[in-house]
DNA sequence: CCAAGTTACAGACCGACGGTCGGTATGTAG
DNA sequence: CTACATACCGACCGTCGGTCTGTAACTTGG
């Protein structure tokens, strides 16, 4: 009868108290590697308390259910793409034609010292399952950057210079091309690796053209007004994800260690 | 010590054998209408089951998984779009523009007479936390109808009427419309919901007009060549929707019956 | 018409996972 | 030092997707 019918838990380990904020923020990003990683409902809550160093309560301290994680991720890379597009806003002088192209130039460019990150999140984007995650970070992302650009078009059109039918549906169009552009990455990429540079960067720079010469025709410009391609950083940062070697495309590994 | 160690199932129902066909038929309804009314992540297989009244064991002989079960729906609608698409494809006559506008009036129609199903289909589809099975089928539909879109475009450049500068991304474009045409409806319904009818028709007439400027220009065409718009019938629909009273929107109802 | 085999189904059971809860350590204000 | 707030712990629980053993219904060969 020495065993109490309530266990009484004994805490072995030193207690680690820190800011909310920092604990919320070491939570995020434990969760937003493993959703990069394995996708969000191969992910349980579990993982993320190992990865995080913290335990169930403490977990439900700072969020409230698992779906908060997702919020959380989503809401990060939200504000880097906002606050990326207004400050290429922001930056943009002339006209509106010269300032929107600035823009767009700006916000899809590839910038080459990024090349690990950017790998590692166009692979984990790349990756089939993760269709929620990308999703999410897509819409999420799209909505933010809406009102900004639809701002530089509306600018557009009372400056005289562009001819749009509706604004909105034409904002919205635009934004639609960053989603297909997956594929096209995609297709890039497996080019790159497979030792054909020259190809992907082909790949990637008609797409990147095509949509200038369609965003010319929405916005009601002359052909080529428009110009979003930059070949060279296309075959740097290919280069630099190719050269890292195919990723690991397994998901369902659950071989025994 | 009379109950036996491992229990003997009792059988009280009479067994009630179906083909195959009609059995996955009939789960296939449940699961769907229960998808559509709360959504894929809150609709467990028990509540599948409780509906189509059979047991776990006989929808694990038909299904492999859960998700076997909104593959089959997704399956389902994606089929009916293609076939919708093939047929009014197949009835098009004429040259190319004549041909895609007709395909386009077709596939964009509101039949009348299939105001409850809509009804019933876009109340699901607008209520909130049903982002994943829009997402899906529309998705699958649009991957199915592609070829066909793209078919009648490749035909019109080979006639040499329609001038465009990326077949592949021209085609995604129209069919992304189908995708962002969401939150037009919804605005309108609502309008036609609070006695504004002509203020929903407007919405939805003025969004299809700019649809239509657009493809205008996506397929280099002049003009006002290409108009996919019926206010008599999207008046006929609205008021039909409106009149069966505002639909039940609460999602988290606990309560007990 | 019956025995043997196959298919459609029933429901007890299981493990995993999201979430809760009573309790414990670590501050900080009065 | 006391009182209160809060960060954190981990045993526990309910639910849900999925498995498994067993049974009824249909099919077929003799």
């Amino acid at each position: 009868m020495s065993a109490p019918t309530t266990t009484q838990p004994v805490f072995a380990t030193k207690r680690q108290r820190m800011t909310p904020e920092t604990r919320r923020a070491r939570i995020l990003d434990a969760a937003q590697g493993l959703f990069l990683e394995r996708g969000w409902d191969a992910v349980t809550i579990a993982d993320v308390l190992d990865v995080a160093g913290i335990s169930k309560g403490g977990f439900y301290h700072h969020f409230a259910a698992k779906e908060d994680l997702l919020d959380g991720v989503v809401e990060r890379f939200t504000n880097e793409a906002l606050s990326s597009a207004e400050t290429a806003h922001a930056a943009a002088t002339g006209d509106a034609l010269t300032r929107f192209n600035a823009f767009l130039a700006d916000t899809s460019r590839w910038k080459a010292e990024q090349a690990p990150q950017l790998k590692f999140f166009l692979d984990a984007m790349l990756r089939p399952g993760n269709d929620v995650l990308f999703t999410r970070i897509t819409n999420a992302s799209n909505t933010a950057a809406k009102p900004v650009l639809q701002g530089m078009i509306a600018q557009g059109i009372s400056e005289g210079c562009f001819d749009v039918p509706d604004l909105t549906l034409v904002t919205e169009t635009i934004l639609a091309f960053s989603g297909g552009r997956r594929t096209a990455i995609e297709r890039a990429i497996r080019a790159a690796e497979a030792d054909d540079l020259d190809g992907g960067v082909d790949i990637l720079t008609s797409r990147m053209v095509a949509e200038g010469a369609l965003i010319d025709r929405l916005l009601g410009l002359p052909q080529g007004s428009i110009a979003l391609c930059n070949s060279s950083e296309y075959r740097l940062m290919l280069r630099a994800i190719a050269q890292d070697g195919p990723p690991d495309r397994r998901i369902d590994d659950q071989s025994p260690p």
